[in-house]
DNA sequence: ACAGAAGTGTCATTTAAGTGTCATAGTTCG
DNA sequence: CGAACTATGACACTTAAATGACACTTCTGT
């Protein structure tokens, strides 16, 4: 599963650069040259990271960068800042605001890249080939494999992308949209009572082993994982 | 609950430094000069985050950082390297080694202090104040989970909002009608009588423990958190 | 290509949880 | 004491989630 990427940059030439090296690399990118477009592209699409400009058209990209993190559905991207500065107050500002990081223009799109994959292998450890833990569940992303206990459990592919979901958001409750577009799809119309059904399968494939249910049914908000 | 930090720095100035500036932040610290030493801390204490310079006696801070990775107990760990080069290619190895983010010296506490934050934030947001703490209550939005002294607590979707209402504005005496519209919505046609309903119901729950009551009533004006 | 197995999405139904209102009992304060 | 509020228990009602069944699709091995 390819990571997505959101491109923020108003310099057609170096958006052009960027999308071509990051494409090269299999990110799948989507590319804006303006802020608010940024925002609603980022709330409708969920990017697995966010490279942002820090002057861009209409709102700062600071202004950008707080804003994503006041919406929920945006909150926990990983955002990268580009900056053509150096002074240290401006790092901090960008810091505080919410970026996980920032690289300072002229920068060369090695270290760029080195930087989104330090920043992923934090937040989707899954998409840089880690395995994940939760409790006493581990799932491995690239043997697509999933253990409890050490005993080895069978998932069908809807389950194990569910739970993988889950494990890279461990504790956080995903309402039944959220999940809809998360495992299934942007631009799936799928019913969100499936959820539920899924949800009880995977939780069936689980507890096979008869551990106690990790899933948690959180009323009128969804569901979570340990 | 503070974030665990361990040091690994030889220089004893910038350690204490170090030390100092962390601890005033509210963080619990941990130091240790030596590389090996550093290895058993982490794997025994596996704190929130490891500070570690890149050149220290002994072993390389690269190689204690590739070894941290290799070992399950920390493999999670954000580490955060300060080097004193600024070379590019001394960048790209320090963040492929497994590295979450560098700082090259010389740097202010500040921002380093700042990258950290960033780093945790990403890794561990229940510490970075993502929670909402009134007394000895916590509530987790995004978990949307509810703790009183450390025991988990059980609330309906109501009850949880309007808790969340609460202490979001701690100590502040909110009327029937202000609740009504913060919490069932600007238009609900609720009956001003069952906001006392509910405000049982929530006391009920967060007294479960034998706690003393923290919603005080006031009389002929609202109620109030704490 | 084909049969059988495995997996998936939807719906109707059952089960459970949470909610709003009211009548009544209890408090507070002048 | 009595007026004005607030607390509480009961109950009917709403809303939400779990479940089982089933038709349909996708795989898998031959």
């Amino acid at each position: 599963m390819a990571a997505r990427l959101l491109i923020v940059e108003d310099d057609p030439a170096l958006a052009e650069l960027l999308i071509w090296h990051f494409e090269a690399e299999g990110y799948e990118v989507r590319h804006t040259a303006d802020g608010e477009e940024a925002l609603l592209l980022a709330a409708e699409e969920t990017p697995d990271a966010i490279i942002l400009d820090w002057m861009i058209e209409n709102i700062s990209g600071i202004e950008v960068c707080r804003r994503l993190r006041r919406v929920s559905e945006t909150s926990a991207v990983p955002i990268i800042m580009l900056t053509a500065r150096g002074e240290e107050e401006d790092r901090i500002r960008g810091l505080d605001t919410g970026a996980d990081d920032y690289v300072t223009k002229p920068f060369s799109p090695r270290e760029l890249i080195a930087r989104l994959a330090a920043v992923l292998r934090r937040s989707r450890p899954a998409l840089v080939g880690k395995t994940l833990k939760v409790e006493d569940i581990e799932l491995d992303p690239t043997a697509h494999r999933v253990r409890r206990g050490g005993v080895e459990i069978n998932l069908g592919p809807t389950e194990f992308r569910m739970l993988q979901h889950f494990m890279e958001r461990p504790g956080r409750v995903l309402t039944r949209g959220q999940l809809v577009t998360g495992v299934w799809g942007n631009d799936s119309d799928i019913e969100e009572r499936t959820v539920d059904v899924q949800i009880k399968r995977l939780r069936a494939a689980l507890n096979i082993g008869g551990g106690k249910d990790v899933i948690r049914t959180v009323r009128s908000a969804g569901y979570s994982l340990g």
